[in-house]
DNA sequence: AATATTTGACATGTAGTACATAATGGCATT
DNA sequence: AATGCCATTATGTACTACATGTCAAATATT
């Protein structure tokens, strides 16, 4: 899985000429066991073959193996005790993502696409919302509004900002949501910044609807209410799109 | 990053002693490199030290750095060839995902939180859609409903709701969703099949509004509706939340 | 005999050496 | 100027050795 990119946009003026992969034999060693492991129905619990077999069966050095398990050790798939050998885990989805997701280094497009998807999940949010929200949940919300109305620094107004959208997400108790939005976080950050530097807009950027809005249309509207009323909070970012 | 997870709950009978975390070399120098990387404010393209002036300056062996470079070449964040060192690349956001995300290993509530996610997205695609959508997307959505009505076999059906529901993702023109929901699909059919067996239910599972309907709303009508329309699609998998 | 302790075997973790491989840049040849 | 050759060098692979912690059998203790 070696990214092969030219250098430069020089390739295919010969049409037809692929460059050829040479994978590492810890790439391929990875491919094998992910395959093995797939194929024999390995699930979490069950131990797998020790270092050594692995590599005398492959025919590959115990290093290159270790690159290879190394690799699903990062990643939780396994956990490996001394003396015990190694057995497969259940892999936390996220943690994989957590490493990845810095938005210094993903390209101006995949950044805009995350923002998109960011607009996607808050829009798609309102019915869980519904069904799951509390008495309590109202309170939370209601005390982010109030100390944003008292900010004075843009900065504080941000950072109620941030927290109100991600009480929202808290609400519609979905944990894995709840956590890939604060993984998305700070690209959505880096979005708006980057955004704003270029348009001097002011921050933060929001459509006729303000939280508080949105608050009494949780209270007493309806999801297809609510769904509306995000929609036109979003509305300037939608716009960008 | 390894799970230290207790065996028994017989932890914190001595409240505040934590157990004494044991990080593999491999683990630390892989913290230790995406700080200096980060702090250093390396980007992609940049080459980075070499794996023996790293292993001598953390005073360790040059195969405890490589365990922990694979990983990083595993992610895509690195780039290594012979003589020339390594650079950092940019790491396609969803290869990390690809291999984590197999149904068989991850928990059932994971399953029904990304099952939820899917929800979730296809009621927050509307906006997207009809920004984006073209003629074209017509026949085609058109041309999968007209093959899923002349379908027979229950599998043909399903692969057709599959296919319908994938071209919404691809209409949206939003790449980073579309291979995410890719990767999601076999999530889903996991949920979808295990919950049939367990409920008996006919199959495809949808409401009052069909695929049909979906695609008239989506040519004549406003996003609003569509979502509205939407909801009623996916009810039934929402009367399961 | 039942329990506690010691001991040895064993799998993973780390270190170190050696060599293979391929890309680079310079030099020589045409 | 283009090609071919060669030394250099960083990564890729292999192998050996030992450290570490854990399981299990053997031993000692009650």
């Amino acid at each position: 899985m070696k990214s092969e990119k030219r250098s430069k946009g020089e390739n295919n003026f010969i049409n037809g000429l692929e460059p050829i992969v040479t994978l590492t034999m810890a790439d391929r060693v990875e491919a094998q066991l992910r395959k093995y492991l797939k194929e024999e129905g390995f699930k979490p619990g069950d131990s797998i073959p020790k270092e050594i077999e692995i590599a005398e069966t492959l025919g590959v050095s115990r290093n290159v193996v270790r690159e290879a398990l190394s690799r699903f050790r990062m990643l939780g798939l396994i956990e490996s005790r001394k003396r015990r050998g190694m057995v497969l885990a259940r892999p936390d989805v996220l943690v994989s993502l957590e490493r990845v997701l810095d938005p210094y280094i993903l390209t101006k497009d995949t950044r805009k696409e995350l923002f998109e998807l960011r607009l996607i999940l808050e829009m798609g949010l309102a019915d869980l919302l519904f069904v799951r929200k509390t008495e309590k949940d109202y309170e939370a919300l209601e005390e982010i509004v109030d100390r944003e109305k008292l900010a004075k620094k843009t900065l504080d107004r941000i950072q109620c900002d941030i927290e109100f959208h991600a009480m929202l997400y808290r609400i519609a108790g979905n944990n894995v949501l709840k956590r890939f939005q604060k993984l998305l976080l700070p690209v959505f950050q880096y979005v708006v910044e980057y955004e704003s530097k270029h348009r001097d807009s002011k921050w933060p950027l929001v459509g006729e609807i303000k939280h508080q809005d949105l608050v009494n249309i949780l209270k007493s509207g309806t999801p297809g209410d609510f769904r509306e009323a995000m929609y036109s909070h979003l509305k300037p970012h939608f716009d960008h799109v």
